[in-house]
DNA sequence: AGGTTAGCATACCCATGGGTATTGGATACT
DNA sequence: AGTATCCAATACCCATGGGTATGCTAACCT
């Protein structure tokens, strides 16, 4: 049965034997850590064998630093994207608010890659080095969107990176929240919290029980 | 030469070897993270061997299991003993966010073991509800420390419980962005991005450039 | 078609380090 | 003193998994 086949099998495209090993390298480091993954596992999700690990990457340092750098540029290339939609100032506060919250307690991955790339950063120059590239350029990214408010007329108690700097590491706080104590850092909590910090630093009263006028 | 020495060495007191083998973990762990922690080293580091190590504990699981319960009574106790001493409002405020600032920036071992405890919360259910109950615990500490200043009269933007969990979070955040990238948050930056906050949740007006009055 | 190359599969190597079994000497007991 | 016990040192085991060398076949060349 499923004996001899018609002729030969046709090979998978370099590019998508690349794409496929690093998107498995991503659930994989998410899931277990670096040092817990396994290259055979994570080519054998991918539909290969270590071979093909070896044949795209230097090795698993390489590997980790290939999707480190991928979701480096994903996660700017989100932040600058998101800057450009800004509607009403507090509809677009509010549903930004809404869509950071949810991602933090839906997209639980996200937050261990992130944990996972700082931890190592910590000891590694070279994912330091990457990692702060890609944290500054999220700070910068938040702060060019805290400046339109600021020109829009909203007031604000602390500068713009500064605010940026408050907000970016408030949420990525909230995250590691969230992952350490889930039952007691919800969606809604994540929510109220940034909504709270947002509104006295734009000097706004906080929500008066009901809405207000 | 140091050729025969009068009689038996005496024996290290267990509790001493337990004490030594737990204080080298930390660093080790801090240090290398788990997975690149070597038993053998961490027992040297103490002055024994792994045998001290499989005498005193169950294996490298639970030695880290140990680690993390020790530093989490320690960091419980810290908080708690800190809630006692407030005077002036305004000056206990600002010593406490020195204090924080200057822990964040001096003392990097700590924040390297809470990202690690955070990374192996994320996987391990054993570790979560250690590191769960840790947080909690921090997380009351600091409310309990708002209620005080509530009860003073400071208004609050939002209840003590989410203010302390947007103080938490925020504080933890700005560690791990120090450590990712050290250069663009250093003690002032992380000092002012707290004050920031604190004075607008408790609707003071931020600092005016100079002295106030 | 024959030959060459490219690229993944397969088989193998071996350093590493957690865990275990055993030993040896100090302490406690009688 | 003699004996039992405790506890860390030592020696050893071996599963693991990153890395490498080789094989094999599809795609490319001419």
């Amino acid at each position: 049965m499923a004996d001899d086949p018609g002729g030969p099998v046709p090979r998978t495209p370099r590019e998508e034997v690349r794409r496929r090993l690093l998107s498995a390298a991503v659930r994989a480091f998410a899931e277990h850590g670096y040092a817990d993954s396994r290259l055979e596992d994570i080519a054998h999700a991918a539909g290969f064998t270590k071979g093909a690990v070896y044949s795209n990457f230097g090795g698993k340092r390489d590997l980790f630093g290939a999707v480190l750098r991928e979701r480096s540029d994903a996660e700017i290339d989100t932040l600058l994207a998101r800057i450009g939609e800004s509607a009403d100032p507090a509809d677009a506060v509010a549903d930004t608010v809404r869509g950071v919250a949810r991602r933090i307690t839906e997209d639980p991955e996200r937050g261990r890659l992130g944990l996972e790339f700082a931890a190592r950063a910590t000891r590694d120059a070279q994912t330091r080095d990457v990692v702060g590239r890609m944290r500054r350029a999220q700070r910068e990214a938040v702060a060019e969107a805290v400046s339109r408010f600021a020109a829009r007329g909203v007031p604000l108690g602390a500068d713009p990176g500064l605010t940026a700097l408050i907000l970016h590491c408030l949420t990525n706080g909230l995250s590691m929240e969230h992952l350490a104590d889930p039952g007691s850092v919800d969606t809604e909590t994540i929510e109220r919290a940034l909504g709270a910090v947002i509104a006295a630093l734009a000097s706004v009263p906080p929500p008066d029980r009901e809405e207000p006028q």
